[in-house]
RNA sequence: GGAGAAGUGGCUGAGUGGCUGAAAGCGGCACCCUGCUAAGGUGUUAUAGGGUUUAUACUCUAUCGAGGGUUCGAAUCCCUCCUUCUCCA
């Protein structure tokens, strides 16, 4: 959430900074609302505070007809503030409705863009081979790999995967997770899977994109798209010293998302599920952290693609390829021989307080005792179910996979023969 | 699933209709004192949002799990929901 002040202070900055990323801002609107709701909040107060007098009055009051006057001159306050109370409520409501909607300002360090063709590649790692081999026709083959049956327990986009396969994908996650703990220093978290309301609109899926998730049908509930959601939504209402951050944490969960307006797309192999496993770095730091934070966050994915000789680069997002809460967003792309193609394998991106002023998540400064905002960052470290996939192409020789070294020991074999 | 009990500031905990935004203690902070250490003294210490002000500051409103209700007036009474605990199944 953007602070509106800056809205109401800065517009047409703000106003230039969206419209690089495709967001057309209504100014006038919200400057209308926010003065409208000032008045009405006056309004209200001032008719408050009299009758707080008055009921100070009433305590001293010596004769009954003394009181009724008091009585009724209350209660036609009261009715006065209610109306104002009702009207205030609407006018906010709409305002936090449009506030709700507007995305992040993008960081000044980024290309500036449309879409996804200005992205910026800003490094590379291992050397790309050329081949056929296409991770899920080979596993298939032996059952390892199962679609038709994820499709029959749940439906298309769901996938079993059984023996060397299944334990590979364990041996992946405690890999990651040991790194991250062992070698990285975060805590580690074991969450929910399903989030309410509040919870998303806390990181910024809802209310914009509630048709990117699965609903539990009667109830405000939602199966949790990243791990993002549960990890930073626990510091939520909370204020921080100075001296607890940064806080790191890490958590392997499920993600579920409904992926609508992806028909069609990516329908080979386990590249595109409705559920994954994924590894999710979560960071809250002070402001001044942030861009070093990102770096640090980034870095830790890319550790790990590195430690399982996977090749990738390293893409910094433009403005129009931006997510909703992002301000700055690394991608780290896998290599896939077998599409000829960099795919994203992790997401590494800096919110500054856009999450942390709808979580309502503050640190006091050590010197001055003020209160600010912290800046949030996260990071796929790395999505399960990808990683393994671009594992298998880029370590297939023959119908040999060979395992990584780091793996073998979590694995216990050191080839999947196919 | 059923029956009870409870939810108060950073924490413990008092408060059953009105100078209670909230006693007391702990913790935190500031200052003082003590040769050092240990201890002691004094003061201060919730959040959000308005208004006045260059600022310090002052002032108003709201908030005692959440939301509603009763009342001139609610932490306190009533209702609904949420959470925790105990007992039963």
């Amino acid at each position: 959430m953007i602070d509106i002040d800056s809205i109401i202070n800065d517009p047409e900055l703000i106003l230039a900074k969206l419209a690089t990323r495709g967001y057309k801002l209504d100014v006038d609107l919200i400057a209308k609302l926010h003065s409208e709701r000032k008045l009405l909040i006056q309004n209200k107060e001032t008719i408050a505070a009299n009758k707080n007098k008055l009921n100070d009055k009433f305590r001293n009051a010596k004769t009954d007809s003394e009181k009724d006057l008091i009585k009724i001159e209350s209660q036609d306050l009261e009715r006065s503030i209610l109306e104002n109370k009702n009207l205030l409520e609407k006018k906010e409501q709409i305002l936090e409705d449009i506030i709700l909607d507007i995305p992040n300002i993008p960081s000044s360090g980024i290309p500036v863009g449309e879409d996804e063709s200005f992205n910026k590649i800003l490094k590379s790692f291992g050397t790309l081979k050329k081949s056929d081999s296409e991770h899920s026709s080979l596993l298939s083959k032996k059952g390892l790999l199962n679609f038709e049956l994820g499709g029959s327990i749940a439906k298309t986009r769901f996938v079993v995967m059984k023996g060397q396969i299944a334990k590979l994908h364990r041996a992946l996650i405690t890999y990651m997770l040991n790194t991250h703990t062992e070698i990285n220093n975060y805590i580690e978290y074991n969450v929910p899977y399903i989030a309410n309301k509040s919870s998303l609109i806390g990181t910024g899926q809802l209310p914009k994109f509630e048709e990117d998730l699965f609903k539990i049908q009667d109830t405000e509930l939602y199966l949790i798209p990243t791990a993002e959601v549960p990890l930073t939504n626990i510091y939520r209402d909370k204020i921080l010293n100075e001296s607890d951050l940064p806080l790191k944490l890490v958590a392997h969960t499920p993600c579920f998302r409904s992926e609508a307006g992806s028909y069609g797309k990516d329908t080979k192999g386990i590249i595109r599920q409705h559920q994954f496993e994924k590894i999710e770095l979560v960071q809250i730091v002070k402001p001044q952290m942030a861009d070093e934070t990102l770096e640090l966050i980034t870095s830790h994915a890319e550790n790990i693609m590195e430690a399982l000789e996977i090749p990738y680069q390293r893409v910094l997002l433009s403005t129009g390829d931006l997510g909703f809460s992002s301000s700055r967003t690394n991608d780290i792309e896998a290599w896939f021989p077998s599409q000829n193609a960099y795919r994203e394998i992790s997401s590494c991106s800096s919110f500054t307080d856009f999450q942390s002023r709808r979580l309502n998540i503050k640190y006091r400064e050590m010197d001055s005792k003020k209160k600010n905002y912290v800046y949030t960052l996260n990071g796929s470290g790395l999505a399960v179910g990808r990683t393994m996939a671009a594992l298998i192409e880029n370590h297939i020789n023959g119908n040999i996979i060979s395992i990584p070294t780091v793996l073998q020991n979590l694995t216990g074999f050191k080839t999947i023969e196919l």
